[in-house]
DNA sequence: GGTATTAACATGAAATTTCATATATTGTCG
DNA sequence: CGACAATATATGAAATTTCATGTTAATACC
């Protein structure tokens, strides 16, 4: 019987967790298309801003932290490098001046819109990794669960 | 018709993208328990270590490092921290003297048990927010892709 | 209308993280 | 055996991240 590293009497607990599961996977993915976007010069907290940007041009900060996953005041020093390259601009909101809103820069869109095509082909290689029946499953069961764990605790 | 945020002529992008589903649904679990882990005084990658550990005591650092989804280098730096705690031990490996291994202490142990047990708990409650189907689903199938993954770019 | 709360964003300072690389050891191959 | 490549971990220095808090503006309440 060959050496697992397993402990004696100890049911394996890492492996079959689903908390790490999803981190797995998500680090394994994201890794992948990283390399992409770094091609791009971005960073990972960028691409994500950008993603949500082309979702919600125009989001105030508290909204895009939120989008794209992001801490408040770490996001805050994101957008300030993000503006250093050009790639999207703040405006004050008119209706509540406590608002910054982000809007992308032409320059930004394009970059953003091409890495989101690519995104979607990546996407597209990930799925087919799983049997066809799984890969159809896979996204909605991830928002169901989404959409139940933020009405738990909304952001 | 309410404004929903949408841009003209755009595909909603983030909402339905498998990376971004990951991430978040990670993130919001994670940060769920993250608070219990807190209150045994460990931030996240600390915990993941000590988890780690539980199934595969005296890892090396490199394999730790993939279990714990932590880069060498920062790992290096927690087992240092962890180790004042009095939480790991490092010792060398006597077939390889290039290798460190680690070791949960008594205590470490001890704290590592208690809160994978507080994880299954709540790993359960999290599951148990989706329909029993796709609850029972979700996990073999975060497995079949993470394996994939691995396959790909074995680490 | 004046005052207390709350909300949105920015920022200072400490701590952590990253990236490249140093160090030490083992494996390979002629 | 000796030289060279590969592996495992550690570390310096720059950059980023976190946490608490500051600032400004809007909202609520009396």
């Amino acid at each position: 019987m060959p050496d697992d590293g397993q402990q004696r009497g100890h049911v394996p607990f890492v492996g079959d967790y689903l908390l790490y599961l999803l981190a797995a996977v998500s680090d394994r993915a994201s890794t992948q298309f990283h390399a992409r976007a770094r091609k791009a010069g971005l960073r990972v907290p960028e691409w994500r801003v950008l993603a949500s940007l082309t979702d919600e041009d125009g989001a105030m900060v508290t909204r895009l932290a939120k989008l794209a996953i992001l801490e408040q005041s770490r996001l805050t020093r994101i957008i300030d490098q993000m503006a250093e390259k050009g790639l999207v601009l703040r405006a004050p909101d008119p209706e509540d001046a406590r608002r910054v809103r982000v809007y992308l820069t032409a320059t930004g869109r394009d970059l953003a819109l091409r890495l989101v095509a690519d995104a979607r082909q990546h996407e597209a290689g990930i799925l087919s990794l799983l049997p066809p029946d799984q890969g159809a499953a896979i996204k909605p069961m991830l928002k169901a669960l989404l959409a139940r764990l933020d009405r738990d605790a909304p952001g």
